[in-house]
RNA sequence: GGCGGCGUACCCAAGUGGCUAAGGGAGAGGUCUGCAAAACCUUUAUGCAGCGGUUCAAAUCCGCUCGCCGCCUCCA
């Protein structure tokens, strides 16, 4: 398969270091605020490539990091009038929640950069010692002119760098550009022991120390939103390679933003969505679906227009699985084939290595998908030409099955249209119960019976004001949700 | 100013050298239906921001122009 690298800007061939097993660090919040659309689009991405890659074989290790101590945290500690580890606290909690309820699975390691101190403290004295950083008023900088490939991830150099200055001056600093390793504490905030006084860790250093412990030297993927190329990334790299003396991760992977009108949605724009109020919208299907439709590397334009798209989307599927219930449950004795039956049978053949080949192309979920939503078209067609018999039957299970082992790579498609509808019903706030539905239906059946066509449609009408549609079939009458 | 990315139909979006340019949504017409809904069919890019070049062949490579965005400060 092929990974697009940020380090060498192209797609590569992947080849883990340990054959087999893949290990995967990819950056995770800072716990000072609510979590936005933008960090589920991380946290759904780099879930998916785990799913993928453990569908494939491999044996996947995945850590996801909580930073946890920073100086964002201390300051809401401030304006909340509660202890810094509060702060961190009451947020972790509700990114644990809000993940949750997005169906996002978790890290198989979550490590906390409070619980790595120790760690911390022994890369900082190594770097130290190896002449890579230097004290002063009891902090310690890393120093970027000694590593030379500085600059090798976000593709530019120390030079050009200082040109665009927006850097705050600090005379402590021998170039503009060093950055903490380690910070001195103020009186009042948190901090530990440490060979150069009281501090607490910068913020880059917690993510070399933890995924050296937990994913050792070099590993294969690191990952993260495309803001964290620099400085983040980069300092990492520099911290690590100088540390360790060895290459620290093989695949830079890299997710892009959600926009909103076209611009980077971020807290210091106000233009954020949290998590939450997306939910009380639309179920996290939908989400998950919006966030999959498009390749992780592009930009997402975000809006209620494009969640409604996705529900849409969504919905087919769902119809296309009660279709294939009802053709299952009917009377299948006769022979006879359906529309188009070869183009199915191609179509099946080939299914599952074009998702394959999708996803082996830099996990490309949008053409996943579009390839999925074909073979749905397909069937359809197949299936409108009333086929019959054993043959029939066993093409529609396996078509059934397909979509299923591909929609649950995907954490897509992996419920029943029951569970489907229910979710709808709830985050579309329907009126009705799914009995008072049941009830309508069975009246307006009576009206049907004696050939009453205005109370008929009248029930009908009724319903659809509350946003359920009804389905006439030979089975009998359905309902869905209207999207 | 430095570096990077993007511009594909009415909207979203895949495709990065060679079959009729995926897929979803919206619209219009049709088949089906008591009426609907769903589904299917037809229709909406001889065309991929514009101009020029390389090539037997380009949306895809190169150059320029225009427009939009991102990073360079915390940020997924």
């Amino acid at each position: 398969m092929r990974i697009y690298n940020t380090l060498t800007g192209k797609k590569e061939e992947f080849v883990p270091v340990e054959a087999g097993k893949v290990r995967m660090y990819a950056c995770g919040v800072t716990v000072y605020d609510h979590c936005h659309i933008g960090h589920a689009r991380s946290a759904v991405v780099f879930d998916i490539m785990r799913r993928y890659m453990k569908y494939k074989g491999y044996d996947f290790k995945y850590v996801r990091n909580f930073t946890d101590i920073d100086d964002k945290i201390i300051n809401r500690a401030r304006q909340e009038g509660i202890k810094w580890d509060e702060v961190a606290k009451k947020y972790t909690d509700e990114y644990y929640s809000d993940m949750d309820s997005l169906g996002i699975g978790r890290a198989d390691v979550e490590p906390k950069a409070t619980e790595h101190i120790r760690e911390i403290i022994d890369i900082v004295k190594g770097l130290v010692d190896k002449g890579y950083a230097y004290e002063a008023d009891g902090s310690v900088y890393f120093e970027v002119e000694k590593f030379t490939d500085y600059g090798k991830l976000s593709k530019r150099d120390l030079e050009d760098m200082l040109a665009g200055a927006r850097i705050e001056v600090d005379e402590r600093k021998k170039n503009p550009m060093d950055f903490a390793l380690w910070k001195a504490s103020k009186e009042g905030e948190p901090s530990w022991e440490s060979p150069w006084g009281k501090g607490r860790p910068g913020w880059h250093i917690e993510c070399s120390a933890m995924s050296l412990k937990h994913l050792g030297e070099t590993f294969d993927i690191h990952g993260g939103g495309a803001d964290l190329i620099f400085p983040h990334h980069e300092n990492e790299i520099a911290q690590s390679e100088a540390f360790t003396g060895k290459p620290f991760v093989r695949y830079w992977v890299h997710n892009g933003f959600i926009t909103v009108d076209k611009e980077k949605m971020s807290k210091s724009l106000g233009n954020f969505f949290t998590i939450r109020e997306i939910l009380n919208k639309f179920d996290a299907e939908v989400i998950r679906f919006f966030l999959l439709s498009t390749h992780y590397r592009s930009p997402i334009e975000f809006s209620d227009e494009q969640l409604r798209e996705a529900e849409a989307s969504i919905d087919r599927y769902y119809t296309t699985v009660i279709r294939i219930g009802d053709f299952l449950s009917q009377d299948n004795t006769k022979n006879k084939s359906g529309s188009d039956e070869k183009m199915l049978e191609d179509l099946l053949g080939k299914f599952r290595d074009k998702f394959k080949d999708a996803m082996d192309d830099d996990f490309n979920t949008a053409l996943a998908i579009g390839n999925i939503f074909e073979l749905i078209r397909v069937l359809n067609k197949y299936l409108d030409g009333r086929p019959s018999g054993q043959k029939a039957v066993e093409l529609s299970e396996k078509v059934r099955d397909s979509l299923k082992e591909t929609g649950n790579v995907l954490n897509i498609f992996n419920r029943t249209p029951a569970e489907w509808y229910k979710a709808l019903m709830l985050v579309k706030n329907i009126g009705y119960t799914e009995d008072d539905i049941l009830s309508k239906i069975n009246e307006r059946k009576k009206a049907r019976e004696n050939k009453d066509w205005a109370a008929a449609d009248a029930i009908r009408k009724e319903l659809e004001e509350k946003g359920i549609i009804l389905e006439d079939k030979k089975e009998g009458t359905g309902w869905k949700v209207r999207i």
